[in-house]
DNA sequence: CTCAAAACAGGATGATCATCCTGTTTATAA
DNA sequence: TTATAAACAGGATGATCATCCTGTTTTGAG
């Protein structure tokens, strides 16, 4: 009589979170089961919904703690820490270029993923996604403004050159993600580093 | 007994392309059913099985036919029209923002919407959508071209440009959708026009 | 130890969905 | 007119899906 269970709360939580992390990202929300994402994570029905008791609140808490996670791991850690605004910019373009080549497919930028599926079908959604759109934007004009303090990007508007730069990133990676070539990316990257270019006079 | 059916196949066929351009832009694909789509179009199951074997077939004339036709009318033929590409651009953004504010909420760039849930989905859809970006891009990158030749946008690689606008363009739709408001479209198109402006040397 | 709550198991349920099938009606060509 | 195919009707079907329910096991507080 083999009776062992171990309760492992959170860390089944985070299994559940990261097939459907990945399976949203893959296949979408509605296109995800709730049978798959439990075959795939190996637990029960009980087990899930205990701990996420509907769909909607396992997709909430994927763009909560995952998407937004994803974000700050790409982009807003980075920025912070590059040595100006313009250079954050061009080494997260380069960098996420050069994953997306090296792993020979794009599966889009997970943020816009959600986006673009959710942001319509519930108003929980929406805000939420909203929000770390917001968040993204913040920390651009933010390392703007600290390039204007630190002496330069003189005449350049914070919020138009965050609101652009995440256009451009997010619009490159949903044609990346259509043509399964990365090579967009870096066409972008050349022109935004062509925005505002004129020294300060 | 009133017996009186007049065939019209054409008509038929362009009522469910209507009513299923609209549910896929408004619900997306996999939360759009066809009985919702028959019930909407008034038609029974076997005049839809007849003139669209399958959901995917539906999906399939709906982006050749009509996500390809509205870039065609939004962006392509105005780009055509337009004395330049900067004031193109500039027009289609203008008139895109304007249309989003009057009508008051922001579903989407059609394109976009649906290359997101569908790119990864099936090989298809996926050439499909591309081939739309690559048409649209294309046109941008022809105009940049002709006001070379017309002695303009020196130093300007058109490809580079096109990317970049149509990158931005789509992202902006993505943040305006997931805001619910338009108001980021006309902060990147003010990016936009800061983007190699210096004359030629 | 006791016991209540949390954690998990596993199946039931009713709804929904895409597809298919058998007919009937309409149009067209010979 | 007649034959043939297209156009359309309407229901059947089997699969799938999210949610719920009843029960069992584990955990921790007192």
């Amino acid at each position: 009589m083999r009776k062992k269970r171990t309760n492992d709360p959170e860390g089944m939580r985070r299994r559940v979170l990261d097939v459907a992390e990945d399976s949203f990202q893959a296949h979408g929300y509605h296109a995800s089961s709730l049978g798959d994402l439990m075959a795939a994570a190996g637990i029960t029905g009980g087990a899930l919904h205990h701990h996420f008791p509907t769909k909607k609140a396992l997709a909430l808490a994927v763009i909560e703690e995952r998407v937004a996670a994803a974000v700050e791991e790409t982009w807003i850690a980075p920025m912070r820490a590059a040595p100006s605004a313009r250079e954050g910019v061009r080494s997260v373009f380069e960098a996420v270029a050069t994953e997306l080549e090296q792993q020979g497919f794009v599966r889009g930028c997970p943020l816009n993923n959600l986006a673009h599926e959710l942001s319509l079908a519930d108003p929980d959604f929406r805000s939420a996604l909203a929000d770390i759109f917001a968040g993204w934007r913040q920390t651009l004009a933010d390392k703007i403004r600290a390039d204007q303090l630190a002496g330069g990007e003189a005449g350049t508007d914070p919020e138009r050159f965050a609101a652009l730069t995440v256009a451009a990133y997010s619009g490159a990676m949903s044609m990346a993600k259509a043509a399964q070539d990365a090579s967009i990316l870096r066409q972008c990257l050349e022109g935004l580093e062509r925005v505002e270019p004129r020294p300060p006079t």
